[in-house]
DNA sequence: CGGTTAATTGACCCACTTCAAGCGCGGTGG
DNA sequence: CCACCGCGCTTGAAGTGGGTCAATTAACCG
């Protein structure tokens, strides 16, 4: 059985959203299989694979993609310490995308036949399980809607307003500090828009001393007026602790 | 207990995945609660709510959606009969969207001590719902990648494909032709593009001989040339049958 | 010190937006 | 039965956010 400070993140993640019982918490450690460490740039799981486990993100920064046929790339979610990235594939079978170590990572398998196992014994944990997917559907939507109806400068803003609350949640934020360890490129393929682009609209966050940009650390200078700009309301994040 | 009839979109759109044994179909039919109608235009759900039971469309056609500050609005799913337009609502418990009906609808409600039930007693059904979800999932990650990644042309015959794709699975569309009720606006709406540009693009789609819109009804006159434009490729729908 | 990758900048271009006006049609009230 | 209204569709013209191409700089690395 692993190691509990595997798991911390996920206990974190899930733990804000409602109390998960000793006996759960067991369960989870007892379906885990086993620890890997996978290095930047490699690929967890790609585009059509048929994956007989789901993989928790212990430590690091991972990236859901899909590419198209002129060869661009659309990042559709990241994902830090405490997420699943992949555990849609409990159940969908079949990869419909990629997922990318986007740093060294450090990542805890879950056998398929363990988790079916925690559905015919641990329903509350289910629903739990259950609702971490149903957390990233709703951030898929929040994606939705700033890619659907706002400028770069705004997108961006959310992505980073996102990205600092999910950090936290999980406790890997300092202050109003986060590791972001992507190149202005892979944050273009998650906005949709061209590097140029992304370069230039850096700077206007930075110009209006809202945010800094170094050494993948994102550092959220002003977060009211950064929040203002994006329009965030963290609703869709679903923080409160209650019965699910 | 309610008539089957009721639930046959949704047998069909889970049995495309899986079987469902019949203790299962008996166990949906017996957590239903009411049937409503419900007129078009009208709001089945309202940003901030927190719903006791979750909604199954029946028939009809509805759009999540949010609203912006300068007015605007994106709608970011829209559903058709055998959907859940808010099963996520069972574990997220706030609505962070609004769901409206774009036509007339009949819904079928399930209320959520009804759904904990099924967790705690049907472990396949309970995958299989928490299923349902994913496939939701999947739909906004593919969206996201068109709406990043594709012009307007594209996006917009990447959604009727996948359209006449789910209308065929549980059953209401007749040959190539579906409903689509809603207006040039809404349709932009989903886009995240202007309704000028859908107007302009629509007429695109028709000069291309690919599809006919007429009184609330989609033809795809070319569907294999409407595929290549979109760059279809139908794995993030997981039509399969297989264990889940 | 060459080689590579990421960040930056300038110039030009285009997909899509905005604004504004006109049209067709079903619904309604007199 | 018709005049009018409102909504959705259509079209034109002008503006812009962001794309593309291409070159330069900066940082790192063996």
């Amino acid at each position: 059985m692993i190691d509990e400070d595997l798991l911390s993140a996920l206990f974190n993640r899930l733990g804000q959203r409602d109390d998960l019982g000793p006996a759960e918490r067991q369960a989870l450690c007892e379906a885990a299989g086993d620890v890997r460490t996978i290095s930047a740039g490699r690929d967890i799981s790609r585009l059509g694979e048929r994956p007989k486990t789901s993989t928790l993100l212990s430590h690091g920064l991972t990236a859901r993609y899909n590419l198209l046929e002129d060869g661009g790339r659309q990042i559709t979610a990241f994902h830090i310490a405490g997420d699943f990235v992949d555990l849609h594939g409990f159940l969908l079978k079949t990869m419909d995308h990629g997922v990318r170590a986007m740093s060294e990572c450090t990542v805890v398998s879950f056998p398929h036949p363990a988790l079916v196992r925690i559905t015919e014994q641990f329903p509350h944990l289910t629903r739990m399980l259950w609702l971490a997917t149903l957390l990233d559907s709703a951030i898929h939507r929040q994606w939705l809607v700033t890619k659907g109806r706002m400028t770069a400068l705004n997108q961006m803003a959310h992505l980073l307003c996102e990205h600092l609350l999910r950090a936290k949640v999980v406790g890997i934020a300092v202050g109003n500090r986060f590791p972001f360890p992507i190149t202005q490129a892979d944050l273009a393929d998650a906005l949709g828009i061209s590097s140029v682009h992304v370069n230039r609209t850096l700077q206007e966050l930075r110009s209006l001393e809202l945010v800094e940009w170094e050494d993948g650390w994102v550092t959220i200078r002003y977060e009211a007026g950064l929040r203002r700009l994006a329009e965030f309301d963290d609703t869709y994040l679903h923080l409160r602790q209650e019965p699910r």
